[in-house]
DNA sequence: CCAATTGTTCAATAACTTTTGAACTAAGGA
DNA sequence: TCCTTAGTTCAAAAGTTATTGAACAATTGG
């Protein structure tokens, strides 16, 4: 049980920003930015939307390339693609979540805690 | 005659990176960048789709933010609002344009001339 | 095996985006 | 003034995206 993803070279800039065209799933990044190295499963975003909902939002970030789901047991735990996006597109993703660091409310409750 | 703009603190990034997650607005981005200094006028750009969808896409890029039009005569000399933008999210129309070179067909004709 | 947990898929709907052509406005030159 | 050039606006059609709830699948623990 592996999900799709699109390898390095497919990763393409429009899609990309696309996909992050849209504030739940630039709140997903900035999160997944706030807590990089630590894989999160899907239930640490239900303040952004339903479980269907994010189903939906978290499957249009993989298929961009964006972040990787490992399936472990009955669990998704979501990475960034850091490495593959800073080798596609050097700077982008640092400067998108700076960016939104700046702009965007936090995801609730979780804010400035960067270790565990 | 002057069209709306958003001031600089009104520029939003979801609305930036949606807007630029389009090809044929990319392609426009990449272009004016391409050309920066020099304003152009809407026909610069007639290779990427018509009269009517150019003055779509322009208006969107302009509402974002993206992009200031000039009013001279019956000409709109569009430029990239540069400035505005790496005051309000550093590095990221750089890094942007820098990926759109790698990754996006140019417009054609007009390919590798950065001065006139 | 049974139940709980985690997340996906499906179909429906609502909302937005893109693209088009025809009609229009506004300025500039002959 | 009349014509041309430059670009906008409008309404329609087509396509895409987001959101929902109900049903489903897969794994884990009792």
């Amino acid at each position: 049980m592996t999900l799709p993803h699109p390898n390095t070279d497919q990763i393409s800039l429009p899609i990309v920003l696309g996909v992050l065209g849209d504030p739940t799933r630039l709140a997903i990044v900035r999160y997944l930015a706030s807590k990089e190295g630590v894989p999160l499963n899907c239930s640490q975003f239900l303040d952004l939307g339903s479980k269907t909902n994010l189903s939906y939002h978290l499957a249009k970030l993989r298929e961009a390339g964006v972040t990787r789901a490992e399936v472990v047991g009955t669990n998704r735990m979501i990475t960034l693609r850091r490495a593959d996006l800073d080798a596609r597109f050097p700077g982008l993703l640092d400067s998108v979540i700076a960016a939104a660091v700046e702009d965007l409310p936090a995801v609730g409750g979780h804010d400035i805690e960067v270790s565990a």
